[in-house]
DNA sequence: TTGTATGCGTTATCAA
DNA sequence: TTGATAACGCATACAA
């Protein structure tokens, strides 16, 4: 394997000059700079990393923690742990992965011993092990999630509040009088991250403030959970014609079958609009409205922080993606509605 | 951060003294020992890892290179991956993680630039872009899975061909006649793994072999493609009375939901096996029958060879995995049966 | 049993 | 614009 030094000899200059040459930081004379070009191409030189880590300040390599609980979905889990990696690369970064059970001595372990220069954390609970831990580490880190308390935290997430709002306004813009949120099952609100609770705690206050009825139901685990939720959105006597689901991949399946069972047609019958689903729901029957949860925006704008972080300190801040919405077809207008319902 | 010269010199001891007492490699007294072991405590020293790796032979970093493809199954693919490093982590080493767009040459650029010292390969397709590479790499590289061609490689997998068998031995000492296999859907078969293929293949040969009928019915992708696939193999001309399945979770649940609507019972009017999967079977209605994929026992098996390819040179072989049998009371006597047949 | 000295490959400082 | 050289932190061959 090709070092500086063979590099240098080849093109007839000395080991600084390949340095500077190939990072950039000063400025060499067109020849010399070919003649560079031309040695590391013949010799196929990439720089050991090692010695790079050490003579350098930079490791070129993140920690990633991404603990893989019972209650995690793992899909949308791994797009996250993709788009973490495929956005470190376009900086020169590598990831380095931390499982769940070296959460905290990982972190310590690869901080301490200048292995990471960087730190993102997914899947951030309410009450997370990791949160004191990073919080005391000089390591710059950026939280993808909000823990219950960001005091002095980098974080990034979706905004679940502006996603449910604009649910409720897509739904009440319509002309929709009453809707109903499709949540998680209980569990996921009892313990975790706090996005579910975000996000049902707007959508709830939203149909309020647009004079909308609005009926929340979680599914129970169990194989009738999802059919009785929801028969109890469809109660007649709430009388909900649009529902949004906020729930994973195969709950909203199953929903979607229920509400044909129901005799529900969509949107004709019910308009139905799937939240934060990091999944495709093109290829559901029918295709649905939804307000994605794309991986990359969040895991994007992280590692640009991070790199940020690198370059000098960085103020606590917590930064909302705004929520896109890719409509389908699957929201119309009531039944009988003759127009939709003016804006507040 | 501490380095081990600080050690050295709160312990009171040299440089050498103090990397030698932490690896082991030669004999320390006990009274520097102690001092050495209370000046790293104090400092809470870790040794600064771009400096063992540049002075050390070893980075103590395996790249994992795992791809996302659009028919991988995330929750199997996610515990290969935290089973690997979980794995690795025993042997002080930890994990890169090398995405699908990076395959090819992100190996040889973490080769090439020494940032680690053995790959593993997850998630083998027949045809592997990958292979080809590593097997013009000098870093010792193991494959989880068992390419087209595995000639010059090592490779660890379960042994799906001892699982199909053990599948049809289980019915077939249970007294069956006619047995089917609910497999993967096609576009799985067309590309990808060639594991369902060496499943599907020695599932119906040694059925022949055990004199058995086998009925093999994959399930087409969309919303009725596994219930129609049921409808097959329940179909009663072929008289099926056991049926192994060898799909993803999801795929198995609407399966368990199709035998119930067809008003067979578990195991009373139907035998069911789930076989090689990567998911828990013990929360089913009813809880299955299982041979387990376990991810840890091919992940350990291919990080142990990796390690002792790093102590010098490992002949190429395929190890294969035996499969292992966790009963629940899903596979009985079919009805009519007096007594299990006997084997042959 | 312990200490000294060298080299690993790069970056960066200083000098030219 | 380029070159010589000193770190960087550790492991290890060699000396004692």
């Amino acid at each position: 394997m090709a070092n500086i030094h063979d590099v240098a000899r080849v093109a007839g200059v000395s080991i600084s000059t390949v340095s500077y040459a190939l990072s950039g930081k000063r400025s060499i004379s067109e020849k010399t700079r070919s003649r560079i070009d031309s040695a590391v191409q013949e010799l196929g030189y990439l720089p050991n990393a090692a010695g790079r880590m050490l003579a350098g300040a930079r490791t070129h390599i993140l920690a990633l923690t991404a603990p893989l609980r019972a209650d995690t979905y793992a899909p949308a889990h791994m797009a996250f742990v993709l788009a973490v990696a495929t956005a470190a690369r376009r900086f020169d970064y590598d990831i380095l992965l931390l499982t769940e059970d070296e959460a905290t001595l990982g972190l310590q372990r690869v901080t301490s011993s200048r292995l990471v220069d960087g730190i993102i954390v997914l899947d951030v609970a309410i009450d997370d092990e990791r949160i004191d831990v990073v919080r005391n580490l000089s390591t710059p880190t950026v939280l993808v999630g909000i823990p219950g308390d960001p005091t002095g935290l980098i974080c990034v997430d979706l905004d679940f509040e502006a996603a449910a709002r604009l649910c409720v306004d897509t739904f009440a813009d319509a002309g929709h009088r009453a809707v109903g949120l499709l949540g998680h099952p209980p569990a996921v609100y009892e313990r975790g991250s706090n996005f579910p609770h975000r996000f049902r705690s707007a959508f709830m206050e939203h149909a309020q403030e647009r004079g909308l009825e609005a009926t929340f139901e979680m599914p129970r685990t169990g194989p009738q959970g999802v059919e009785d939720a929801v028969d109890e959105l469809l109660n007649p006597a709430a009388g909900v014609t649009a529902v949004a689901m906020h729930c994973e991949e195969s709950l909203q399946i199953r929903a979607l079958s229920r509400f044909a069972e129901a005799g529900r047609s969509i949107p004709d019958d019910l308009s139905v609009l799937s939240a934060c689903s990091s999944f495709d729901t093109s290829s559901f029957s029918p295709p649905l409205d939804v307000i994605p949860l794309v991986a990359a925006d969040s895991c994007d704008s992280a590692v640009a922080l991070v790199m940020q972080a690198l370059d000098g300190p960085l103020e606590p801040r917590i930064e909302l993606v705004p929520p896109r919405f890719t409509p389908r077809g699957s929201v119309a207008p009531p039944r009988g509605a003759n127009r939709p319902a003016p804006a507040p």
